[in-house]
DNA sequence: GGCAATCATTTTATGCTTAAAACAATTCGG
DNA sequence: CCGAATTGTTTTAAGCATAAAATGATTGCC
């Protein structure tokens, strides 16, 4: 399938012809490109975030999470979903429940875990936000047909579980 | 050109036609997929480029923009490459400069400007890191047939463009 | 020619993020 | 049971990142 692009690379690269190590221009540019689209959203959701309600991307996000479970979370099941390490929640959660916007308590069964969930401010702002925020994605991607939505998703699942697979190998 | 689709998409959505608040529930789920993909690849090339070289990925990242640069970049430029904030540029390349991989000097021309370039000792750590940088992309991108790149990276572009767009809109 | 607007960069204040080490509570194997 | 892993969280040190204000240089417009 990807003869003639190689071809074609292989001539104007340099004509070495037979002994290239392997091209992986292809997968390079799609990366970078995969990381703009990611970073030119991320970082405009992160102004509107800011302008309109004051608030930053990573209390948003964990808030999202708490708002998807309403008996709570521990802090490592946090960590977990939005992948960040450990000590990263640590702090955001520190803040959140001084802002008053999370209830933080010590489990009753196991004295190891935190369990974290939003107290009703919280879960007000949240929802306040979210609707919001919805609006934005929605114009954010609106040059998209469903077709296309439906197209990068199945792309997407299909990158994830290939990443996945090549973390694993290195991480037994 | 999406009429088609759109109205395919209203039909088949739930075939409420008229009165939804709107449904934008997809583009979030694509939004959320695009995120986690990037940030666990992201993830797994900051693990490798720190464990295999002690880099970080925001170094790596300014000296591949500056591989591509031979006469050059102003800090400037470097900032919009990368999309990151000017102040944040500053002290990325003040450690870089501090560790010998960049040389930094005032332009003759217009002394507001500050043109950095890799030093010989920062391009040769770079291709080295490079190279290998390739195949880690190369092999967490494994699953995806040429096919499936070639579409993702169509998809991507027009999300950017629409992206962009959307920005744009905001910020006139 | 001079002064306002613009431009490139730096500084400041604050917050996010990580990796690694430290702590503390639980579980498990002998 | 009891010590050795394991697990959940916090701490630490360093670096990354942003927005906004400050500084210094250049340009453009009377």
């Amino acid at each position: 399938m990807p003869v003639v692009s190689d071809c074609i690379n292989m001539l104007d690269s340099e004509t070495k012809a037979v002994e290239t190590p392997e091209d992986h221009a292809e997968e390079l540019r799609l990366w970078l490109r995969l990381l703009t689209c990611t970073t030119l959203i991320e970082g405009e959701v992160r102004g509107r975030l800011r302008q309109r309600f004051d608030v930053t991307l990573p209390r948003f996000d964990l808030m999202a999470q708490l708002d998807k479970a309403p008996d709570g979370m521990t802090l490592s099941d946090v960590s977990k979903r939005m992948m960040v390490s450990n000590g990263n929640v640590t702090g955001l959660v520190e803040r959140l429940v001084e802002s008053g916007h999370l209830d933080r308590r010590t489990s009753e069964t196991d004295r190891r875990v935190q369990v974290i969930r939003l107290t009703k401010l919280g879960r007000a702002e949240f929802r306040r936000m979210a609707a919001e925020h919805e609006t934005w994605i929605a114009d954010l991607f609106a040059d998209l047909t469903p077709k296309d939505v439906r197209e990068l998703m199945r792309l997407l699942a299909k990158t994830k579980a290939s990443a996945q697979k090549s973390a694993a190998r290195r991480r037994p």
